[in-house]
RNA sequence: UGAGAUAUGGUGUAACGGUAGCACUACAGAUUUUGGUUCUGUCUGUCCAGGUUCGAAUCCUGGUAUCUCAACCA
């Protein structure tokens, strides 16, 4: 006998990049446990990509026995509110993840202050009269160096004095900023006496009118981190040329010197993932709201039917590195089929229904048929469905002159009803305009479940009993409402009428009205999933709106 | 002709000088009370050019491409 190659061992899964850097700092005895931190700015409901920042700063909390804080980056009063810390803490708990401590950057202003008025005595920041205007042309572009404010120079005494009136309320917005000095011709446009301070009169969800100064993010973020004494600083890479700056104030301040670390954010083929242009067509009322089914946002997700498993699996799926990526949609759809189709339970739905009558059946009876709940667990428990002489079946389950490879209804076809008889069509009654209204057919009485030999016929389809079927209504479905939505909207149109929510059409019907309640798994009974909105600035040139999941169409090619 | 970052199949991600592996996708076959699920198989990859070495995705040199930075946003 041959012997196996890895005999039982299950393969590692390969540590990425921050893993090996927190397990060397650990090895190193540099911290005796780690603590992360998700710093969301308050500004937008959390999406797709943040899940996957925070399945990583929580997840690795986890795996390395650390914790992780949540803290609101709320510098910009203009943008902020309370209405997304909510939403945002909300979210996460949604994940299934809970953080250590909540803080808000807003909390550490009394300390910041402090620290600028510390570097404007070490001479390492000035105010600056200059406008916004000058202050841009002054510094330069990415390929010639900048040239110093007129201001640059004042006295440590003009300096204090100028930036406690600031803080006073003393100037207007846009009058004074205070700047750290650096050197206007560093490589790094962001070492050239980059903004501290700036003027905002504006009311702050959480410091109210306090304060009429409010810090920039590089002078907030790093010593937020370092006041929490976050080792694991995880950002995405936009911020890399930050580091140096993040560095900077924590050691010209002497304090916990926490380090940052990038990764890649999360892109997503035929998705919008700007907070910006998501805002927009919330805005603009392109969608019902934040969480209409068809946005990327966490709580889009969940009403379109993703479980936090889903979305934490495909976190990990995704995987952490530097590189730009794009993933493919296929491999979020993916993972939610993963996780669904193994513990989620089965009812039948008809979402298009035509009438198929059983010409055979003894008028008036009914009987139940015994289904399991979920076809993955058949020793589990079961439901009841009900079987009549009026049916309802859905409409693109029966065709008059089928293609070649079509497996369901056709005239003179059989097909099984699904825990049920197989029945065969005898025939097609139509109305004037030619619509088929009813098919007609005849059940094999034989073909009972259970009772004598079984017979196999090409196709099974899904059906209801017309008269116990209650019709569904969409808010109630929301795993459906995106899917009607899909069906509704025409070849080649762009995004804008794809987003017409009036063209939402329902006309589903369940077998069991009292399972109502429980929708969970209903995306999986019928194998389809929806799509997120189409990224306005991207040229329509394939549109993707009726590719169906997991279900493959017959008529593709 | 500034600085920083990154280059491995269609898409992601491993391999840390020693057989380029895994997942998604696609395709093919088997099973199947939905064409789903499950199982099996197949296709496609080291940015380029030199060099070091018995041996290079990995080290060296030089190119090339892509991304980020010139907000009183984060």
């Amino acid at each position: 006998m041959e012997e196996a190659k890895n005999p039982g061992a299950p393969q590692e899964r390969q540590l990425n990049f921050i893993e090996e850097i927190i397990e060397n700092d650990l090895a190193a005895g540099k911290y005796e446990s780690i603590l992360t931190r998700f710093p969301p700015e308050p500004n937008g409901y959390l999406h797709i990509g943040h899940a996957k920042s925070i399945c990583l700063n929580f997840g690795l909390a986890q795996k390395y026995g650390g914790k992780t804080n949540l803290r609101f980056d709320d510098t910009n009063p203009s943008k902020e509110d309370v209405e997304y810390v909510d939403s945002i803490k909300e979210d996460i708990r949604w994940l299934g993840f809970q953080w250590a401590n909540e803080f808000y950057a807003s909390d550490y202003f009394e300390q910041l202050y402090i620290w600028a008025e510390e570097l404007i005595k070490k001479g390492l920041a000035y105010v600056d009269d200059q406008t916004q205007e000058e202050i841009r042309r002054g510094r330069g572009t990415v390929g010639q160096p900048g040239t110093e404010s007129p201001y640059r120079n004042r006295s440590v005494e003009e300096n204090l004095t100028l930036f406690r009136m600031m803080r006073e309320g003393k100037f207007r917005e846009g009058e004074k900023v205070l700047r750290a000095k650096i050197d206007m011709a560093h490589p790094n446009m962001l070492f050239r006496d980059p903004l501290m301070y700036r003027i905002i009169y504006a009311h702050h969800h959480r410091t109210g009118d306090k304060w009429c100064i409010y810090p920039m993010y590089d002078y907030a973020h790093g010593q937020s981190d370092s006041l929490e004494g976050i080792t694991h600083s995880i950002c995405t890479l936009e911020f890399d040329v930050h580091r140096p700056l993040y560095d900077w104030f924590i050691e010209k301040l002497g304090i916990f010197p926490s380090h940052q670390y990038e990764f890649a954010r999360l892109n997503l083929t035929y998705t919008v993932m700007s907070k910006r242009k998501l805002l927009e067509l919330v805005k603009n009322n392109y969608v019902s709201g934040w969480d209409d089914p068809r946005m990327p946002t966490i709580c889009g997700l969940r009403r379109r039917g993703y479980t936090p498993e889903s979305i934490r699996l495909f976190a990990e799926k995704v995987g952490v590195a530097k590189r730009d990526n794009t993933i493919d949609l296929s491999l979020l759809e993916w993972c939610v089929r993963e996780d669904l189709n193994k513990r989620s339970n089965r009812y039948m739905a008809v979402l298009d229904p035509v009438k198929l009558v059983i010409t055979n059946w003894e008028e008036g009876k009914m009987e139940i048929f015994n289904a399991p709940l979920n076809p993955a667990d058949p020793d589990g428990a079961r439901r009841a469905v009900p079987f009549t002489e009026e049916l309802y079946i859905e409409r693109d389950d029966f065709m008059e002159d089928p293609p070649k490879k079509y497996f369901r209804l056709r005239p003179g076809g059989e097909v099984r009803l699904k825990y049920s008889y197989i029945v065969k069509c005898e025939e097609v009654i139509k109305d004037p305009e030619g619509n088929i209204t009813e098919i007609r057919c005849t059940y094999d009485p034989d073909s009972k479940p259970g009772a004598g030999p079984w017979r196999s016929v090409k196709g099974t389809i899904h059906w209801v009993s017309k008269d116990h079927a209650k019709p569904v209504e969409a808010r109630l479905f929301d795993r459906l409402f995106t899917e009607a939505y899909m069906d509704s909207i025409p070849e080649g149109s762009d995004y804008k009428d794809f987003l017409n929510p009036d063209s939402l059409k329902v006309t589903e019907a369940l077998a069991e009205p009292a399972l109502l309640e429980d929708t969970s798994g209903i995306a999986v009974q019928f194998e389809r999933l929806g799509y997120f909105v189409k990224d306005p600035d991207s040229v329509p040139d394939k549109p993707v709106f009726n590719k169906t999941v997991g279900l493959k169409d017959p008529f593709k090619k």
